[in-house]
RNA sequence: GGGGGCGUAGCUCAACGGUAGAGCAGCGGGCUUAUACCCCGUCACGCUAGAUAAGCGGCCGGUUGUGGGUUCGAGUCCCACCGCCCCCA
């Protein structure tokens, strides 16, 4: 007979699964969103809208998809859902960065180790096809986190038009006439007559001779500096590249440093005074020494030694690197042979001189000593295997001996850069190199330089955090000079010409004019044809020779200028119905000085504005003890997208993205990833609830009117009117881990824990058509519809699939089920976000609403003991007594007499005025049973009388309902 | 070393310069009509009390990484330190 009686209940029914067995069944909801090209319709279903433009920074094509890289995506994604629902066209162009050196190197490596070589446009092809296989790769990797984008149209730096577009860039630099060149020190392999980039070099042991050399200093110099000037003075420095001395040009102290003059008996030396021990001790000196004078190494600036063997001067410059850890406290400066050396140059005007050749050889340039030229500066393979330092060494130390300005010599073991293909020692060398100049050069003085535009431009921009601003201000202001170009291969040349004496040659109308040419055969053919077919039919500039006589360069434009053309070759070109500037720029932090600069200082020299009008920022990604995750160890698997999603599933990571405030560093651990999955699992519970309880419900025939609906409905209605509102307020401060906590308390607390516990009575036990059951659906009706939409940006799937099933009783629709329907209903995605009626606005009903969940909890409260007790066990047993003498008190629960057994979910609620009793509401509680009253088997609600029926023995109420 | 941030309960997040709060997890129960679901209680110091009772303490216990400062009042503003993240050198 139970079973008979629970057969006539209004049980939920409903087809959407409790588990969600998210790895298994997402891929089924892509596949379908693929096939019916969702993202196509949702395009066209705002067609008309103003557009909300996200540009996608592009990630690098070389490795699977990071759960960094993840994350980034899904925020894009998170806010153009967002803005779909809200009725904006968002056009989601996606893009990749695909030149670069990692992938070279990658390349280079393999054909190595392979014992392959191949030709500078070989080496480009097989650099494509890595990067275009990675591509692929990503894509899927992208799409199985529910990332909605254009994903046929995507932009691809290395794309013959998109190159096009990179050396278009580099024309409107040459254009506004700020390209110039200058010298530069670079890594150099001697075999192989490259540069190098810092990830192409080893590090490796080297022997090389650590030297002391005196620079002397005149006797008048010194003692116009105060200096005793009766004996020999040198400055000492020390070195232990020899065959760099002939670049000297200076010697650096540090300003805050003590330094000593030292009598040596037959001469005086100027060191660092915490040196001088182990000066001494290097030149095994017997003689003793006595300081004569201390000095601050401040006080010796533009003191003039001279260079131990060639007629020129080496004035001691300050700079701040130096330390006294080891040498001599004044350190050998060859701004031609150092980054530090270099920099210091700058700072007091000396040229980066460097008399070496390509092939690591002196020059003759008239100052070199003449038997130095043609001297190998390091040592060659072979010199290596007969373990002998390199001819110019040689040639340096003898030179030495013969000047007597070799101080002291050892033989010297360190760790050195070598050429990772060679395995001989590098050199640093400077060579010439373009450059960007930020503050305007000659000719432009009347227009604002790019500095000047750049600064102007940020504020006019939306940093999200605020201090995104500063931080760029900061990065732009600093930012010397941009050093545009790379030896390298697998790059978009910089489209300039040489002549037989290496003069460069280089014009804007002749830059564009091969970007047109690169556009239609790709940049390979700059590798492959010669110059006179790259400028046949360009006409050449006055000044220029013939284009027989000319050679292409071999440099390539910094990567930076690739991604930072994106906004010029996707947006510019209004690719995929985008449009210049972009609405929103969104990535990790890294891209102030990245992405961020790189864009802007390309936009601002090409079209005066940056090329975005906001700028939002993440963090990165921790582990649980705040080092960052690839640092932090606790995971064995590598932290790839794929692989947290292969045990949690796309949603609940994308819950766990929206959960977190993005703005700061993001903890991942796998505790808070199973809070996201506990989170989730209540949403999705939430969904099946409201569906199974609508399955007979249908809204435009069993509908009320709000202002008829049951007051704990109303009541419903309008925590959902304020959640929506909060909510809305949170997506557009982009705080979506706001959106998570409110949705969470709602459902957990004002839907889970009151509003639907409350309501099982009403919809499973009342008759199907009874009006305070259809009161109940309405309202359930319209909180999954906003629930739903609320969380259909970050429950991308499980919403579409909540969807489905509301409309289609299934997971994805069928042919059939939308026959004769608007076609929009197939997803979520293509509905409009809700608006809520204001008379939802129900403030005075939820003031008394609050004072009457605060006497449910202490209904609760005081039910519990007994429950302890065991004498009570659901709290439909119980009948609770209420008293009070406040008048308040009395007249709401007067008020909402019929609704209070609901509202505590027991049987019967007794409101009674006491004189006696003290302040506020007293709670009593018995068992249901103690005032003799039945259990109905139905409802389970104990009442005075049951009554018969063909069903057995049951209340009144459930009598009517049958 | 320089620049930009962050630090509140085990976790994730709140809190106009004005009483430090939620959810989750944990712990203890209950239900079996959302059932691998759901409900109730408890849970950021100490003390006292207690079984159909809860209170007390506030200058002298604690309270937002630590220590100072400004203020009638500081999680919030300022300074220093510690730890961590990003960028640069």
């Amino acid at each position: 007979m139970a079973k008979d009686l629970k057969d006539t209940l209004q049980l939920p029914r409903t087809e959407f699964p409790m588990r969600a067995n998210l790895v298994q069944r997402e891929p089924a909801r892509l596949a379908w969103w693929e096939k019916s090209d969702l993202y196509g319709a949702i395009q066209r279903n705002r067609a008309e809208q103003p557009a909300f433009v996200l540009h996608d920074g592009p990630p690098f094509t070389n490795g699977d998809v990071h759960i960094g890289t993840a994350l980034n995506k899904t925020l894009k994604d998170i806010t153009l859902r967002y803005k779909n629902l809200r009725g904006f066209r968002t056009p989601f162009v996606p893009g990749w960065d695909c030149h670069g050196l990692p992938i070279e190197q990658k390349v280079a490596r393999e054909l190595q180790a392979k014992g392959e070589t191949v030709s500078t446009s070989g080496l480009r092809a097989r650099c494509d096809a890595f990067s275009e296989g990675w591509i692929e790769r990503q894509k899927t990797q992208f799409k199985r986190l529910g990332v909605l984008a254009d994903w046929a149209h995507e932009y691809k730096t290395k794309a013959p038009e998109f190159e096009a577009d990179i050396v278009r860039t580099f024309a409107a630099f040459v254009e506004r006439g700020l390209v110039y060149r200058s010298k530069k020190p670079v890594y150099w392999s001697i075999p192989f007559e490259t540069a190098l980039a810092e990830a192409e070099i080893e590090y490796r042991d080297h022997v090389s001779p650590a030297i002391w050399v005196r620079f002397p200093v005149a006797a008048d110099v010194a003692q116009a500096r105060g200096l005793p000037a009766d004996k020999p003075l040198s400055v000492v420095i020390w070195t232990t590249t020899p065959w760099t001395l002939p670049a000297n040009l200076a010697i650096a102290v540090h300003p805050e440093v003590a330094y000593v003059v030292a009598d040596l008996g037959a001469e005086r030396i100027v060191v660092a005074e915490a040196l001088l021990a182990s000066v001494l001790a290097a030149a095994k000196s017997e003689a003793p020494a006595h300081v004569v004078a201390t000095v601050n190494g401040r006080d010796l600036e533009h003191l003039a030694a001279r260079h131990p063997f060639i007629d020129r001067p080496s004035p001691i410059v300050l700079a701040d690197y130096v330390t006294t850890d080891s040498g001599t406290g004044a350190v050998h400066t060859a701004p031609g042979h150092g980054s530090e050396d270099h920099l210091t140059g700058l700072r007091y005007g000396l040229p980066a001189y460097c008399p070496v050749g390509d092939d690591g050889r002196y020059v003759n340039d008239g100052q070199v000593p003449a038997d130095f030229v043609g001297l190998s500066t390091l040592e060659t393979v072979e010199d290596l295997a007969a373990k002998r330092t390199s001819p110019a060494n040689i040639a340096v130390l003898k030179r030495l001996a013969e000047t007597q300005t070799l101080f002291a010599r050892q033989r010297y073991v360190h760790s050195y850069p070598h050429c990772w293909r060679s395995k001989t020692p590098i050199i640093f060398r400077a060579v010439d190199q373009w450059f960007v100049s930020l503050d305007g050069r000659d000719g432009t003085a009347s227009s604002p330089s790019p500095r000047a535009v750049a600064l102007h431009a940020l504020p006019e921009v939306r940093w999200i955090p605020s201090w995104g601003e500063n931080r760029i201000r900061g990065a732009v202001e600093a930012r010397p000079d941009w050093c545009i170009s790379r030896q390298r291969s697998w790059g978009v040349p910089i489209v300039a010409f040489y002549d037989t004496q290496r003069t460069p040659y280089l014009d804007a109308g002749v830059v564009r004019a091969v970007a047109a040419k690169i556009a239609e055969r790709g940049s390979n053919f700059w590798y492959d044809a010669p110059a006179s077919e790259i400028l046949s039919g360009v006409p050449l500039p006055a000044g220029w020779p013939p284009a027989s006589e000319l050679t292409a360069g071999r440099d390539t434009l910094d990567v930076w200028i690739d991604s930072g053309s994106s906004h010029a070759a996707v947006l510019r070109r209004s690719q995929g119905n985008t449009q210049w500037p972009a609405d929103l720029y969104l990535e990790g932090s890294d891209q102030h000085r990245g992405w961020f600069q790189s864009s802007l200082w390309t936009s601002v020299i090409a079209y005066g504005a940056a090329p975005y009008k906001a700028v939002l920022t993440h963090g990165f990604i921790v582990g649980e003890d705040g080092k960052k995750i690839s640092k932090s160890g606790q995971y064995e698997k590598p932290p790839t997208s794929d692989n947290f999603i292969a045990q949690y599933g796309a949603d609940v990571i994308r819950l766990w993205i929206a959960s977190q405030n993005f703005t700061e560093d993001i903890t991942l651990s796998e505790k808070i990833l199973n809070n996201a999955a506990e989170a989730y699992r209540l949403f999705r519970n939430t969904f099946r609830y409201q569906l199974s309880n609508l399955c007979d419900f249908d809204a435009s025939r069993d509908a009320i009117p709000f202002a008829h609906l049951d007051a704990l409905d109303r009541w419903a209605l309008h925590q959902l009117f304020t959640l929506e509102r909060e909510c809305v307020q949170a997506y557009e401060a982009y705080e979506f881990h706001r959106v998570y906590q409110l949705c969470n308390q709602f459902c957990a607390v004002t839907l889970s824990a009151v509003y639907h516990d409350i309501l099982k009575d009403r919809l499973y036990t009342l008759g199907t058509a009874h009006p305070l059951r259809r009161s109940s659906q309405t309202a359930i009706h319209h909180l999954f519809h906003t629930l739903v939409r609320i969380l259909a940006p970050i429950l991308s799937l499980t919403a579409d699939e909540a969807w489905c099933h509301a409309h289609f009783n299934q997971d994805l629709p069928s042919a059939e089920g939308l026959v004769g329907k608007d076609p929009r209903l197939a997803s979520i995605h293509l509905q409009d976000w809700p608006s809520l009626p204001a008379e939802w606005n129900q403030p005075s009903l939820d003031a008394d609403m609050v004072r009457l969940f605060d006497i449910r909890r202490r209904v609760n409260e005081s039910i519990e003991p007994l429950r302890a007790a065991g004498k009570l066990g659901k709290s439909l047993d119980a009948a609770i007594q209420l008293t009070t003498r406040d008048a308040d008190s009395l007249t709401l629960l007067t008020a909402h007499r019929d609704l209070l057994p609901e509202l505590f979910i027991v049987s019967q609620v007794e409101v009674t005025s006491a004189t006696s009793a003290e302040g506020g509401v007293a709670v009593g509680v018995r068992h249901a049973q103690e005032l003799g009253h039945h259990r109905c088997p139905r409802c389970w609600r104990w009442v005075p009388q049951l009554c018969s029926t063909p069903h057995g023995e049951i209340c009144p109420r459930c009598s009517e309902a049958l």
